[in-house]
RNA sequence: GGAGAGGUGGCUGAGUGGUCGAAAGCGCUCCCCUGCUAAGGGAGUAUACCCCGAAACGGGUAUCGAGGGUUCGAAUCCCUCCCUCUCCGCCA
């Protein structure tokens, strides 16, 4: 959610970001504020109403003690009467506000200026390249192999609960357990805290990081309790400070949380989605970062540098690719997007991106700070997978596999998995 | 799941219908004093929003778990929900 009164002094701002990441309706700029001009002069005219009643409610006070009941018994009655004036008042006031809320949430962030502008993923520029990637061979498929060795069941999946839900089995089930295991080691050494957090999540929880009222379909739900399945660690782990106010030298706070995640990915068949391509559980390590205003981007930096020396260490050739304006998402000022390279597919697979949300998400969520003279403002919050699991495993079996069939581990696993093979 | 108690400011805790945004203590910040240390004195110390203003300041409204109600007036009374604690039940 933008600040108000951004849009009121940044007009010209706002509109250009909506334009620029595709939003159709820019009228809505136009409405919000008009909407919050009306609201705001009937909140003066509600609290000078109000002052008065105050004011005379006191009197009544005062005039009830000194036992001179007759001459209060008069302010009463004239009190009365205005009393449904302002209830009248307030719930116009609520409407508006409410009106205005709801179109306040359907202004996207604003791009930062380094981000391309661009309205589909062809413009998406790419920002670096690592490893040599084969775009010809003999190498399978993650599936095949996976297949051949009895790694991942899912026909089993299926009947024990549905398509996207795959059992891992045997020593690709002790692999994402070593990936787990490294992601959180490697950020744990990089300052990040560890966190375990609640897979399921509140309504309030889901509003703070945006999947309400925008994403709703993506997650499932738990009517009954009124609980949502987490789409991603961010979700918990963004609203653990929801509503605090931090010192400034708290700052910055890093937190690192390995989830399962669930997604309904309603509408999405065909080959994209073979294997592990994509699932209705995954696991994942997030990282999130509640940061200072004016360090946001040097962090994001650092975010997607951390994410990439992942991919370095386990020696999967990737690229990192710079969003553009229309490729974006709603709530990011900049993101970037790791890809690694699928060689049984001969395709990019998304399994990293990284974002700044400015004060977008913090703004929803309270999430603030104190400076030095005092004063309270919003802080800044990012956030990115370091890494998705199985599009990792995916490249990984694909990239280590031998002639033979037989898969390496690679080396920085090998502790982990007590074993050079799986 | 059943029975009972309770939710007040950063914390502890007073307040059961009228000048309470809220006593007191602790903590924190600033100042003074004391030639170190300890102690002492003074001032300040919730959040959001509106109005005025360049700003400082000022004026106002709302908020005592959340929402609704009664009343001229609610932290205080009533209703619903949420949460915490104690006892019982159940249980990895």
């Amino acid at each position: 959610m933008l600040d108000i009164n951004f849009i009121r002094d940044n007009t010209e701002t706002v509109l250009k970001g909506m334009k620029d990441k595709g939003e159709s309706d820019l009228s809505l700029v136009d409405r919000v504020l008009e909407v919050d001009e009306t609201w705001r002069s009937l909140v003066t005219k509600v609290d000078n109403l109000r002052a008065e009643s105050n004011r005379k409610a006191k009197t009544i006070g005062e005039l009830m003690s000194q036992g001179k009941k007759d001459e209060a018994q008069k302010i009463i009655k004239a009190t009365s009467e205005s009393k449904n004036e302002i209830k009248k008042l307030e719930e116009e006031l609520d409407e508006f506000s409410r009106k205005r809320d709801d179109l306040l949430l359907r202004i996207p962030n604003v791009p930062h200026d380094s981000v391309p502008v661009g309205s589909t993923e062809e413009e998406n520029t790419v920002f670096a390249e690592w490893g040599d990637i084969e775009e010809e061979g003999w190498r399978k498929p993650h599936w095949e192999l996976a297949d051949e060795h009895h790694w991942i069941d899912f026909e089993r999946g299926v009947k024990v609960t549905g398509a996207g839900f795959p059992f891992y089995v045997g020593p690709l089930a002790k692999l994402q357990r070593a990936l787990i295991n490294f992601f959180i080691d490697e950020a744990d050494q990089q300052g990040y805290r560890e966190l375990q957090a609640p897979y399921f999540v509140n309504e309030e929880s889901a509003r703070g990081t945006g999947q309400i009222p925008d994403k709703e379909d993506m997650m499932y739900v738990i009517p009954r309790d009124g609980f949502y399945t987490i789409p991603t660690a961010e979700v918990p782990v963004t609203n653990f400070h929801r509503d605090e106010i931090f010192r400034e030298d708290d700052l910055p706070v890093r937190y690192v949380a390995y989830t399962p995640c669930w997604r309904r990915e309603a509408g999405s068949y065909g080959k994209d989605v073979r294997g592990l391509n994509r699932l209705h559980q995954f696991d994942k390590v997030e990282l999130v970062k509640i940061v200072h205003p004016s360090s946001s981007y040097d962090e994001l930096e650092s975010l997607r540098e951390y994410a990439e020396s992942l991919l370095k260490k386990l020696e999967l050739p990737y690229r990192t690719l710079l969003m553009c304006t229309g490729d974006m998402g709603f709530t990011q000022s900049k993101k970037y997007d790791l890809e690694v390279w699928s060689p049984g597919q001969k395709r990019w697979l998304e399994v990293s991106s990284c974002s700044n949300f400015t004060d977008f998400q913090a703004r929803r969520m309270q999430l603030r700070y104190k400076n030095e003279k005092g004063k309270i403002e919003i802080l800044h919050t990012l956030n990115g997978s370091g890494l998705a699991l199985p599009r990792v495993v995916a490249a990984l079996l694909e990239t280590y596999q031998q002639e033979d069939g037989k898969v390496a581990v690679p080396i920085v696993l090998q502790s982990y998995m007590g074993s050079k093979w799986l």
